[in-house]
DNA sequence: GCCGTTTTCGGCCCGACTGTTTTCAGTCG
């Protein structure tokens, strides 16, 4: 899929196009484009063929020809000529904070400055202070931006930021004077990584609220204290933005503080077109304002029915939502087990009786105990002598224990040459075949994605883990056609992993939306090594609800039975 | 550059805050 590509390279114009002074909304009009590009659930090229870009929304005759143009020559003419006119280092500069588009322009014609470090030269030597429109205060600030732009790692995964948000909003709720509190934000749309923490708070003590916040333990330095906001680094690294809004304010802050930008940007476009107006103070017409109290009814001025945080992204929500076609998104109770968790067998620290006891904790009624094959050493894969026994051991609880059955299963490992890594006669004997490929990243396209067609197409294979390999922050996905991937795991009635471990997330929302679009079925599984962490099934929950998942598309919303039948019609099919 | 049961041209989301200004441009979310 060159979906990415085609977004990458709009986006970069985009940046260029605004360093350049061009007209805004023509430089938007390619920033959306780069969107509804990269969260197509089709390949680019496939509509391509079929004559149908201009009919994406965004797309129209001049970038329809754009992106042929990228898919017959793997660039654009206008960005090339826009890196000869506008260096393309300065696209870094944008991401210093509180530099935009026309201080760059400026800094780069007036000093010819295209690098950071002649930048932060140029800081201390006072020549930017020199330039119309800029004065001390903004160098200062520029230098501050540097530091803090090669400080930062990005945007932090998830798993890590949102039980830290979660503590904030317990300890603000028992010790200080909130009435309503909630995480707004990427957080709250359960975006796999967030760039900070927004908390959204109404009470009639506004400053007892910011002082409790700036004592909080896990501050780091304090960069506003206001009554209305106030933005605080904590310790990992982080910002946290709180703010304050009258009850009567709740609804609209929280829709315009949880976004995301498109989104909020679709939702006042549509206020327009009825003459009204939408702002995080309510919705008005003229100077009355008619709604804001709620969320609800907000959507509810527009026209629209309430929309689910995680499908607020403009990918269709808005269209579907006129049409009262919004899907009935997975909830997180439905979840009746997980797909995907290691016990002492192989690498995991929990022995069988513990996964059992965590999670009758959680409300879960079924465990997939998937440790890895043979082969895997490093990760203790379990030698086929201990795999009866594991099967025996798991006979016998299952015998003893009522509310939650643990299911024999293995994460076999699809070696280098796509044959699997324990022999058919032992594979048939494993409950739930979960396939996944720990070895061999770099082997070419072709050759990644024929070792999963062929597991895909093994008869005793039941899923296939984590498909696309990605870790974030640490690895990209290994080079895989998923468009193959999908057709042979629907035509032969395979399932994929959505792996919920917050440094996976895979498939990810896009891709599992393509899957689950394609009539694939999901299974969420937590691949967890240590017992705490069976709690992170959630975050493969929200995965799928970003996938536009209903319950029907997960496997882990079937109660044991149900499972062990669609276990059993895998292999009763091939 | 897109888009249209008011429009094929003239619109295109909204407000807060900051800093550099003496009324506003730039940045941010």
């Amino acid at each position: 899929m060159k979906n990415k590509q085609v977004a990458d390279i709009f986006n970069k114009v985009a940046a260029l196009l605004e360093i350049k002074g061009e007209n805004p909304y023509r430089v938007r009009a390619y920033q959306r484009a780069a969107q509804v590009i990269e969260a197509l659930t089709t390949d680019v090229e496939e509509l391509a063929k079929q004559g149908r870009l201009s009919k994406l929304p965004g797309i129209g005759a001049d970038l329809a020809q754009k992106i042929k143009e990228i898919l017959r020559t793997g660039t654009l003419s206008l960005y090339e000529e826009l890196k000869k006119e506008v260096p393309p280092h300065l696209l870094t500069f944008l991401e210093i904070p509180g530099l935009g588009p026309k201080k760059v322009k400026a800094i780069y014609e007036k000093l010819g400055i295209t690098s950071i470090e002649e930048l932060e030269e140029a800081c201390k030597k006072h020549k930017i202070a020199k330039l119309p429109g800029f004065g001390w205060k903004t160098e200062q600030n520029i230098l501050k931006g540097i530091k803090l732009f090669r400080e930062k790692t990005g945007r932090k995964p998830l798993g890590e930021i949102l039980p830290l948000a979660e503590e904030v909003v317990r300890i603000l709720t028992e010790t200080s004077p909130v009435e309503q509190i909630a995480i707004a934000g990427s957080l709250r749309r359960r975006k796999e990584t967030v760039k900070d923490i927004d908390i959204l708070i109404t009470s009639t003590r506004p400053h007892d609220v910011m002082k409790r916040i700036v004592e909080l333990e896990f501050v780091e330095e304090v960069i506003a204290f206001g009554e209305t906001k106030t933005s605080v680094r904590l310790r990992p690294g982080i910002q946290m933005d709180v703010r304050v809004v009258e009850p009567d304010s709740w609804g609209a802050a929280l829709a315009y503080f949880t976004g995301s930008k498109a989104h909020n940007i679709r939702v006042r476009e549509l206020a327009l077109e009825k003459g009204l107006k939408i702002n995080e103070y309510g919705v008005f017409k003229g100077d009355k304002k008619i709604a804001g109290k709620t969320e609800e009814e907000v959507y509810e001025a527009v026209g629209l029915p309430f929309i689910p945080p995680e499908l607020r992204e403009d990918r269709g929500e808005i269209e579907a939502g006129l049409k009262g076609e919004l899907p009935k998104l997975v909830e997180y109770d439905e979840i009746k087990g997980d797909g995907h968790v290691h016990s002492k067998y192989s690498d995991g620290t929990a022995s069988l009786e513990e996964i059992m006891q965590k999670a009758e904790a959680l409300g879960l009624s079924w465990v997939a105990v998937c440790d890895h094959s043979q082969s895997l050493k490093v990760a203790g894969g379990v030698p086929i002598k201990d795999l009866f026994e594991k099967k025996r051991r798991i006979e016998e609880l299952n015998k003893r224990s009522k509310r939650v059955k643990l299911i024999f299963g293995s994460e076999v490992d699809i070696l280098s040459d796509g044959s699997l890594d324990y022999p058919d006669d032992v594979l048939k004997e494993i409950e739930f075949v979960i396939a996944a490929i720990h070895t061999g990243f770099q082997q070419s396209e072709e050759q990644i994605t024929n070792r999963i067609l062929s597991a895909l197409r093994h008869p005793f294979v039941h899923a296939i883990a984590h498909p696309t390999g990605r870790v974030i922050g640490e690895r990209d996905a290994y080079e895989l056609n998923l468009t193959k991937i999908f057709e042979e795991a629907k035509k032969y009635g395979k399932a994929l992993e959505i792996n919920a471990y917050y440094k996976r997330l895979d498939l990810n929302d896009i891709n599992a939306r393509a899957a689950k679009e394609r009539g694939i079925p999901l299974i969420i599984g937590t691949d967890t090594h240590f017992i705490d962490q069976l709690e992170y099934i959630g975050f493969g929950v929200a995965v799928a609800r970003r996938a536009w998942c209903e319950a029907k598309d997960i496997l882990n919303t079937l109660n044991y039975e149900e499972f062990k039948a669609w276990l059993e019609k895998v292999r009763n099919q091939s």
